[in-house]
RNA sequence: UGCCCGAUAGUAUAAUGGUAGUACGACGGUUUUUGGUGCCGUUUGUCUUGGUUCGAAUCCAGGUCGGGCAACCA
């Protein structure tokens, strides 16, 4: 296999590794989400990542949830994640707890006290945060430090038995006060939480800290390469600390910049903040970032790992694109999508030398990037057809390339008309388009001769079906709205939802199956959403097509 | 005024001491029964000041700018 793409800081250091034979030529990764809420694109880059490189390397990727703060996690965020990684088209090789490892754990915390490493301390939040220091001003020690190792054990067990409520003691690491990395001066283990656990229930009223819990389940795992966000870098002395006093088997964490994308948010707390306040309306919102957002917006799973493929992987704070996550989606679709037409703001056309009482079903390729256009479906087409309101000006520019008195277009898959009259009502608005059609000019078989510039979608009104479209923008009308002035929700995009209730769609649209991609002809990439019944159809606008005429339009 | 991480076109990302490349975007052309797609082309970049070297985006030193660190969150 030719492998074109060069490689990142990451598998240059795994590809080291492997030339020294570390770890007998194991890659073992890890991806370890929070069970607290649901995934998102940053989290499908990291997913990208770790499971890429191992399967890159010949190695394997264990599943496990961080769940070491009951308070804040839920079986619900649990079957989510696993779907959502399922969905993204990884397996993984195990599915793992940090609560599974709860007893091991108390295990280690015992040794390093039995060690003098580590110590009970009664002192309130404030008070320990206090005897800290700052990061310019060294910590100071608190009474409690020079507890005995006798005394720690004891207290440490009545933690572990309930005697004390919450916030009483702590179980805190001896390291150093003075320590200019902040997380080093004697950081907390273990905190009493009286608090029911998604998955040990009841059993524990203490729970260790990420920071005696992530690397020590890394390590239990023998997970070899332990990739996480770059804010974790000053834990990484912390990380091996705790590895070396307890001589257990030593991971180590590497650390990558987490993805920023622009006009949207990408924090847990943030996107909880827009569910909860009703700003969207849910985790699976087609405006979140979230993946089962972007899944029911319209997204492929092959398009989110493109794109993390594309996006790359360095150690830089970055935001990227968003118009890279639409190229990448564009790429896909348009390769799979099948072609249909809808129109979204109907006007009337009528065609008024089509014989009385004629019939005629035409024929649509479904998609021609598809080798013999991946078949074709039947369009009844009559006198009376809806098309595009702005397919039609009144005054049209030269460059205008559609309908207006005496312009001709071509009906997709049908014939060329051309426009004789129209009709307005009182508010100078277009009621009717009335046109005369070319009989020899029809898709296929054209004779006529006649070359015209614009192709037009319609759908045949005594055949059309309805359906409703919902248009999604972006989220914020602001590129970074975690970085302006102010709460970020002043800076939701009010326009970030357009529903159009009755939109025409041609009839073989009724047997639109929910996960495929449709393209309707000039207008964008659709989706069948979760609310859609047979009765009431409801279509999701993945992502427009590129439309050089808006441009056009926007510049003059 | 402590410690840590980083800085290459508009946005990302390569070049690992030897011609600064790629993708997206933008712009222009071409093809087209989608103003889509495809194809062709154009544009714009090594934060700064010194040093080492025949040669520096790359190594060294100082500076500047951006980000992170003082949760009983992860």
């Amino acid at each position: 296999m030719t492998e074109e793409r060069s490689s990142n800081f990451l598998e240059e250091i795994i590809e080291e590794d492997l030339s020294n034979n570390r770890n007998d030529g194991r890659v073992l990764t890890r991806f370890p989400p929070e069970p607290n809420g649901y995934l998102h694109i940053g989290h499908a880059k990291s997913i990208c990542l770790n499971f890429g490189i191992a399967q890159k390397y010949n190695g394997k990727t264990n599943l496990r949830f961080d769940d070491t703060n009951p308070t804040t996690e839920e079986t619900e965020y649990v079957n989510s994640i696993r779907a959502d990684i399922h969905w993204l088209g990884f397996e993984w090789d195990k599915e793992l707890y940090s609560s599974d490892y709860f007893d091991t754990l108390y295990g280690l915390a015992v040794a390093l006290i039995k060690k003098g490493l580590a110590y009970v301390d009664d002192s309130s939040a404030e008070e320990i945060a206090l005897a800290k220091g700052t990061p310019t001003e060294p910590g100071i020690p608190t009474p409690f430090r020079a507890r005995s190792v006798e005394d720690n054990l004891l207290l440490f067990e009545n933690m572990k038995a309930g005697k004390y409520p919450d916030g009483a003691k702590v179980l805190r690491a001896k390291i150093d006060l003075e320590s200019p990395n902040m997380h080093l001066r004697d950081p907390l283990m273990y905190r009493i939480k009286h608090a029911h656990h998604h998955r040990t229930g009841d059993k524990w009223c203490i729970y260790p800290m990420y920071d005696f819990a992530h690397g020590q389940s890394d390590s239990i795992e023998n997970i070899t390469h332990s990739i996480c966000t770059l804010e974790f870098v000053p834990h990484r002395p912390l990380y091996e600390w705790f590895i070396e006093k307890l001589d257990i088997f030593p991971s180590r964490q590497y650390e990558f910049a987490r993805l920023n994308m622009n006009f949207t948010v990408m924090s847990k707390r943030k996107l909880l903040q827009l569910v909860n306040e009703k700003y969207v309306t849910g985790w699976d919102d087609p405006r979140m970032p979230t993946i089962s957002g972007l899944r029911r917006r319209g997204y492929t799973p092959a398009s989110i790992r493109n794109f993390c493929e594309r996006i790359g992987v360095a150690k830089r704070e970055n935001l990227i694109d968003l118009s890279l996550l639409e190229f990448c989606i564009r790429e896909d679709l348009n390769k799979t999508a099948l072609r249909r037409m809808a129109v979204m703001d109907p006007v009337k056309l009528v065609i008024t030398n089509y014989p009385e009482g004629k019939a005629e079903i035409m024929q649509g390729e479904n998609n021609p990037e598809a080798e013999d256009g991946g078949g074709s479906r039947d369009i009844p087409f009559g006198p009376e057809l809806w098309i595009e309101r702005e397919d039609f000006m009144e005054e049209a520019p030269k460059k205008f390339f559609r309908l207006g008195p005496g312009l001709m277009v071509r009906l997709k898959n049908a014939y060329i008309v051309k426009c004789d009259d129209f009709m307005k009502d009182d508010n100078g608005r277009i009621t009717e388009i009335r046109c005369s059609y070319i009989p020899e000019s029809k898709s296929g078989s054209d004779t006529s001769g006649i070359h015209v510039k614009g192709t037009i979608h319609w759908v045949s009104a005594r055949h059309a079906k309805t359906a409703e479209i919902r248009l999604y923008d972006r989220l914020f009308r602001v590129e970074n709205p975690s970085s302006e002035e102010g709460d970020f929700k002043e800076y939701i995009n009010p326009d970030s939802l357009t529903v159009i209730k009755n939109a025409f769609i041609e009839p073989d649209l009724g047997n639109a199956q929910p996960g495929l991609g449709y393209q309707f002809i000039r207008k964008g990439y659709f989706s069948v959403d979760n609310d859609s019944t047979p009765e009431a159809l409801v279509f999701n606008r993945t992502v427009t097509l590129k439309d050089a005429w808006a441009k056009e339009v926007k510049k003059s």
